[in-house]
DNA sequence: ATTTATTTTTAGACAAAACTAAACATTTGT
DNA sequence: ACAAATGTTTAGTTTTGTCTAAAAATAAAT
């Protein structure tokens, strides 16, 4: 597996989840920054390998192989993500870029012993779950803000926009993984939503809202 | 910088030391397993981007530019290594090809925070210096047992040699970095030596002899 | 049901990094 | 000094991954 492959075989898993559907071309090619042909050319490698299925003009989807094989640069993503954060200090907005990286370093062993140091995480710094060795992933019951009803109260476990811009609007917001939200209120007007954190209460837009995941308590 | 430009220019930095003279293509293509061929066109190009100086038939040799951006990788390569066998327990014969990919992965920062998470070693796992972020080298006075004196004792500080067979064969032997040796005779005939090291003492091969570096005291 | 618009694929070109085979330069041996 | 051996470069291919422009297929609109 080449860097490049590894790279479309993760956006093919991504743009995946939460949909059955084929992924079309345009939209492999739309996340990836990348031309169309480019993209048709790598989607026919990747069947020949037996990792997609593609046919002509339908689009692609993972075969079983190729869910493994994603699930693991997945996986070595998120740990590495996790080791930037708890290790090193890096802030959650800085490390994507990094571990986009170091996901493609190729050794078992190393990916092995380094879940092995970090205490075998469950998540990553943005609450994304980590799959395991053998790619199954434990998620969990998560509903973005916008969601939630009014009175309803939660932890932040994850985040569903994990932009730079998006983490440390967050951060200045000091709202971060793990404190409690409650839902004062909606406004029907423009879906803003009134919301408590750590004993302050402020108003976040219906974008902010449909970016962040609670877990209901 | 490509990945295959650093390999390179860290080839011709690693045959630059300890001899001024310019590089040969053909050591270039022996120590990096390619065609002199291929080395030739990659010279152009280094050339071309001011990191070596290169004269046709006559060899090459590192521009200060070179100089630096060479220490820099040999310094992320070094510190990737005290990583693996500090932090995730590598042993040391097993360290040196995951570096070789990780070296290459781009951003000061990461390698600054990894310095400070390590300590701020001065060597690698092997006993080599790691290059400071200016790419300066403060290298130790270390001479290999073949060329120290009966009577004289040391604390073992490196290797030559740091293939994974001669590693484990110094586990074998249980000789390690830190240890102390003392030289108790030469053997003329062969040039094997008797040396003491932890209470025991045996004999090494004048190969071996010349693969280990003490720091006399 | 055609026409129009959009999406996708093909064809052809290019850059990076490698190779083989042939040409050229330097060094060595006699 | 000259021929042979060795070392280096050039020329021409190959593979991987990308691109543009044109052709083909599908989807949307009148
Ligand atoms: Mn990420
Ligand atoms: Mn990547
Ligand atoms: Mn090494
Ligand atoms: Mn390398």
């Amino acid at each position: 597996m080449t860097l490049s492959e590894e790279d479309y075989l993760k956006t093919i898993y991504h743009l995946s989840r939460n949909n059955q559907e084929l992924i079309a071309t345009n939209a492999i090619a739309g996340r990836m920054d990348t031309k169309a042909s480019s993209v048709t050319d790598m989607l026919k490698k990747l069947a020949e390998k037996g990792l997609i299925t593609y046919k002509k003009y339908q689009g692609a989807g993972l075969t079983e192989k190729g869910q493994v094989m994603a699930a693991k640069i997945v996986r070595r993503h998120r740990l590495w993500e996790v080791f930037l954060v708890e290790k090193l200090q890096f802030s959650w907005d800085e490390v994507h870029d990094i571990a986009e990286e170091l996901e493609h370093i190729k050794s078992e062993k190393l990916i092995e012993k380094l879940d092995d140091f970090l205490n075998h995480p469950r998540f990553d710094p943005h609450g994304d779950p980590i799959p395991d060795k053998n790619g199954v992933i434990k998620s969990m019951v998560k509903v973005p803000i916008a969601s939630a009803s009014e009175g309803e109260r939660g932890l932040v476990v994850g985040v569903k926009n994990s932009s730079s811009e998006f983490l440390q609007y967050l951060d200045k917001m000091q709202i971060a993984l793990g404190m409690e939200i409650s839902i004062i209120r909606r406004e029907p007007f423009d879906n803003s939503v009134e919301i408590s954190c750590q004993d302050r209460t402020f108003t976040i837009s219906a974008l902010t809202a449909n970016n962040i995941y609670l877990k209901i308590i």
